[in-house]
DNA sequence: TTTATATATTGCAATATTACGATAATAAAC
DNA sequence: GTTTATTATCGTAATATTGCAATATATAAA
């Protein structure tokens, strides 16, 4: 099949799946850990950063997008992608309250 | 092409990823929060709980042990499915460490 | 307004993932 | 030894993901 059976699961279990998918790729991290020692964080600069073409980093970072985890201001005929510092750490908030939750539970 | 180019990231970059994309599937979610619930764990009951296919738990499974996260301790006909906290706890310390690390250097 | 630069979108090929039926393997119960 | 119960593996279909070339879009510079 290749498809997930979503609606079995409840809201939690898919949001944090979700989060985690986004993160489940290498040139993903790699952008995410460039992006926060940059200054000016500019697209051109991850591509020959991280060596993979240009569109490929171009969707990469739209899957970022997707969850709000980094944020693109346009500066003149560049874009500037910063991480969301706030998303970020909600993110780790959840991430840390599963992993909690799932450990002292344990038998 | 759908292959990821794993040649192109370090270790570190790599290892999060895989990480990542074992827990990145709403069932597997869903098991492990079963499972650290559990006194006794046992596959047939995960089936029940789930509601996916036996041979699809069963792979889920298989992906969570790939990396350690459960361990299951053969009893007579029944696998006992538990947490592994060593491990756990090793991959949210370094997710956390990721997760402080990128934050921290953020512009 | 043409040209150059930066980023996004589209379309496609290769590969990966998800899920399940059929079946195999294992071990207890009889 | 046969049966029953539990879990694993195999094979396969449907869908998703990855990556790139070609192209589109948008803005600055000339």
């Amino acid at each position: 099949m290749g498809i997930t059976k979503t609606q079995i699961f409840n809201v939690e279990q898919n949001q944090l799946a979700i989060i985690f998918k986004v993160l489940s790729n290498p040139a993903r991290i790699a952008i995410l850990q460039y992006i926060s020692q940059q200054e000016s964080c500019i697209c051109n600069d991850i591509v020959d950063e991280i060596g993979l073409a240009q569109p490929t980093i171009s969707q990469h970072l739209k899957e970022l997008k997707s969850i709000d985890l980094i944020k693109g201001e346009i500066e003149g005929k560049k874009v500037c992608y910063c991480i969301n510092l706030s998303k970020w750490t909600e993110v780790q908030t959840l991430l840390n309250s599963f992993f909690n939750t799932t450990k002292s539970n344990c038998c």
